[in-house]
RNA sequence: GCCCCCAUCGUCUAGAGGCCCAGGACACCGGCUUUUCAAGCCGAGAACCGGGGUUCGAAUCCCCGUGGGGGCACCA
C-alpha cells in the first residue's frame, strides 16, 4: 500500500451474537490497530442473504462496543470507504466481476449442484483429489445467456493461475502451495451475489486494508485472495494468521455446545428412567416430535429458551460461548479481553494482568503464537476474580448494574449506596452474579426465603435443636438492641455467644439460615444491618414458625 | 484421500545456542486464616513428543518419525 496508515478490520457475519474467538480476532486487529496509530474498521459480511439473522448485526456491534473494541469506522461511525456493509456494495463486485471476466481471468459456468455432486463423488471413488475441470474453451457471454434462459443456474469462477504461490505471513512465514492445488473457485454466485472469497478480496482493496489478521482457518483462503488480488492488479495486504482457539477439552468451541451439554443431560436422565420422553416436551415447552428430533442432534429443533428449560430441569450449566453468555453470567469485559488476549498471545516476561493501554503497547505481531489454544474457564474465573477485587468502587457499581440491567436482576432497583455496600460487602466475588447469589435474598420479599433443607439439619437441627434455641435467645437480645447499626449488632452477638458459653459460629450460622434459608450471605452482622431490625426480626419468627415442619 | 499449519507442566505461557537439572499464572494437592460462601496467605508436585544430526554446548537450528489441528461449498 502506498500509504504507511495502518488500517485493519474485523469482519463479522450476521449470524448471531459475537463469538468469543471473534471477539479476540477483534482485539487484536484493534491492538494492532490502536499500536500503530491506524484505524480499526468493522465490516459486515452479510452476502449470504439466507443466513443473515435479524437483529444479529447490532447485538455484534454492541457486544464490541461492551468490550471496548470501538471500530473507527464501520456501519455506526461510517467513514470515508463505506458503506460498511457488503450488501450495500453490490456494484463494486460487479465492476471487478466485468473487469476479470473481460479480461479471461474469470469463466461463466454452469453446472448444477447434483452435477458438480456427482462429479465429486466419481472423483472420490477414484481416490482423487475434486478440482473443478476448467473447460478448454472457455463459454462467451451469450452462451451464458442461452444457458440461463434455458433456465440454469450461471455462476463466476476464477480461473486460479496454474503456478505454485507463496503467502508470506507475518506470523507462520512463508507458506508455498503448490501449482495446481486449487480449483476455479466461484466468485460470484447464481443469485447474483459475489462469494465471501471475492468479496473480501474487493471490499480490503477499496477499504484500503493494510493488514489482515485472521483466525488460522483462512490460512488455505489466503493463497486464493492473492490470486485474485494479483488478477485484479491489487497489492495484497500484509496476512497474519492467528492461532485457533478451543475448548479445554480440544473441541472446536462453537454454539452447538451449548445443545451438546445439555442433550447429554437430558438423554442420561432419559436412560436413567429419570425422564419421559413427555417431560422432555413438557420441560421444554415444544412437541414430542421436536424434542426427539433434538435429542437426534437436530439443534435447530429447540431454541435456546427451550434448551434453558432442559438445562435448568436437569441441573447444568450451559456453557458460555459468546460473548453475551459471558456477560450474563457476570464476568467483566476487561476481565475477558485481558483472558482472551492471552490466548495465543502474551506481552513476554511474566505479565499476565494487563491494562488496555499495557497491552496496546506491548502488542507485537512477532508475539503472536502459531500453536493453537484453549480456552479455560478456570483460569478466566480467576482473572475475573482478580478484576473484581481490583476495580474501583466505581466501577464495580457500573459493571454490576449493567450486568444487572442485561439480566433483569431484581437488584436493579437498588440505590447507589447501598449497591456500593453490598458490593464492598461481597468482595471476594468472582463474577458479578455471585453478589446477587449471596446477598440477593436480603432484598427479596421475607416470604421468598426458602429454607435449604441441608442447612436447616446441620445447622438448626443438631444437637437437639440447639440452632432453633439461639434463635429465641436472638429474637430477644435483638429486639433490645440500642441502634441497629453493624457495630452494636456484632457486639450483642458476640455478647450472646459469650454468655451462652458457644462459639460464634453457634450463633451466627442459625442466623444466618433465620434471614438467607442457607448457610450463604455476606458477614452477618452486615447482613442484618442491611435488612433492617423489622425485617431480621421478622425473618426470625417466620423461622421459628416453620420448625414443626423442619422436624 | 489431498493440501497446509503446529508441538515446553493438566491448561495458558516465558524461553529467540550457554543466564534453564526450564521461570510465571490457573488448576490440582497439603497447610494457615475464618461466623458461612468466596476471597486471601504459605508450601509441594508437575513439562522441553520420539529418534537422528549440527555444535565445545540445543527446549532453542536441520532432517525423519509420531501426535494434534486446520482446509478441501453457489458458508463465511
Amino acid at each position: 500500500m502506498s500509504t504507511d496508515v495502518v488500517r485493519a478490520r474485523f469482519a463479522p457475519s450476521p449470524t448471531g451474537y459475537l463469538h468469543v474467538g471473534g471477539a479476540r480476532t477483534a482485539l487484536f486487529n484493534w491492538l494492532f490497530c490502536r499500536k500503530h496509530g491506524g484505524r480499526f474498521i468493522v465490516r459486515i459480511e452479510d452476502t449470504d442473504i439466507l443466513r443473515n439473522i435479524e437483529g444479529a448485526e447490532r447485538k455484534l456491534l454492541d457486544d464490541l462496543t461492551w468490550l471496548g473494541i470501538e471500530p473507527d469506522e464501520g456501519p455506526d461511525q461510517g467513514g470515508p470507504f463505506g458503506p460498511y456493509r457488503q450488501s450495500e456494495r453490490r456494484d463494486l463486485y460487479d465492476a471487478a466481476v466485468a473487469k476479470l471476466l473481460d479480461e479471461g481471468k474469470a469463466y461463466y459456468a454452469w453446472d448444477t449442484p447434483e452435477e458438480l455432486d456427482t462429479l465429486r463423488k466419481q472423483a472420490q471413488a477414484e481416490k482423487r483429489t475434486f478440482r473443478y475441470p476448467r473447460p478448454s474453451v472457455l463459454p462467451t457471454k451469450s452462451e451464458a445467456d442461452r444457458a440461463r434462459a434455458e433456465g440454469r443456474s450461471v455462476v463466476v469462477r476464477f480461473r486460479v493461475p496454474d503456478e505454485p504461490i507463496t503467502v508470506q505471513d507475518e506470523i507462520l512465514g512463508d507458506v508455498t502451495f503448490g501449482a495446481g492445488e486449487m480449483e476455479d473457485l466461484v466468485i460470484l454466485k447464481s443469485n447474483g451475489w459475489p462469494t465471501y472469497h471475492f468479496a473480501v478480496v474487493v471490499d480490503d482493496h477499496h477499504m484500503r486494508i493494510t493488514h489482515v489478521l485472521r483466525a488460522q482457518e483462512h490460512l488455505m483462503n489466503t493463497p486464493k485472495h492473492v490470486f485474485m488480488q494479483r488478477a485484479l492488479g491489487y497489492e495484497p495486504p500484509k496476512f497474519a494468521h492467528l492461532p485457533l482457539v478451543f475448548n479445554i477439552d480440544g473441541t472446536k468451541m462453537s454454539k452447538r455446545d451449548k445443545h451438546k451439554v445439555v442433550r447429554k443431560a437430558a438423554r442420561d436422565l432419559l436412560k436413567a428412567k429419570t425422564w419421559t420422553p413427555d417431560d422432555v416436551a413438557r420441560i421444554a415447552q415444544a412437541t414430542v416430535k421436536a424434542t426427539e428430533a433434538w435429542l437426534d442432534k437436530a439443534d435447530t429443533e429447540l431454541d435456546m429458551e427451550q434448551v434453558t428449560r432442559l438445562a435448568v430441569a436437569a441441573n447444568v450449566v450451559i456453557p458460555e460461548i459468546d460473548v453475551h453468555d459471558f456477560k450474563l453470567s457476570g464476568y467483566l469485559p476487561e476481565a475477558l479481553t485481558n483472558f482472551v488476549a492471552l490466548i495465543g498471545w502474551s506481552p513476554g516476561g511474566d505479565r499476565e494482568m494487563l491494562t488496555r493501554q499495557e497491552m496496546v503497547e506491548s502488542f507485537t505481531l512477532d508475539r503472536i503464537n502459531k500453536t493453537a489454544g484453549r480456552f479455560d474457564r478456570e483460569k478466566l474465573l480467576a482473572v475475573n476474580t482478580v478484576y473484581c477485587s481490583e476495580a474501583k468502587p466505581e466501577r464495580l457499581l457500573a459493571a454490576f448494574r449493567d450486568w444487572a440491567a442485561a439480566t433483569g436482576s431484581a437488584m436493579q432497583s437498588l440505590d447507589d449506596a447501598t449497591l456500593t455496600r453490598v458490593l464492598e460487602l461481597c468482595k471476594g466475588m468472582r463474577t458479578l452474579a455471585d453478589v446477587e447469589y449471596k446477598a440477593g435474598v436480603l432484598f427479596a420479599a421475607d416470604e421468598s426465603v426458602v429454607y435449604d433443607a441441608d442447612a436447616v439439619t446441620k445447622i438448626l437441627l443438631k444437637k437437639d435443636g440447639q440452632g432453633y434455641g439461639v434463635l429465641e435467645k436472638l429474637l430477644t437480645a435483638l429486639s433490645a438492641v440500642s441502634e441497629w447499626s453493624e457495630q452494636v449488632i456484632n457486639t450483642a452477638i458476640k455478647m450472646l455467644a459469650e454468655s451462652a458459653g458457644v462459639s460464634m459460629g453457634d450463633v451466627a450460622q442459625p442466623l444466618r439460615v433465620a434471614i438467607a434459608g442457607r448457610a450463604v450471605s455476606p458477614a452477618i452482622a452486615e447482613s442484618l444491618a442491611l435488612l433492617g431490625r423489622d425485617k431480621t426480626l421478622a425473618r426470625i419468627k417466620r423461622c421459628l414458625a416453620q420448625r414443626t415442619q423442619h422436624v
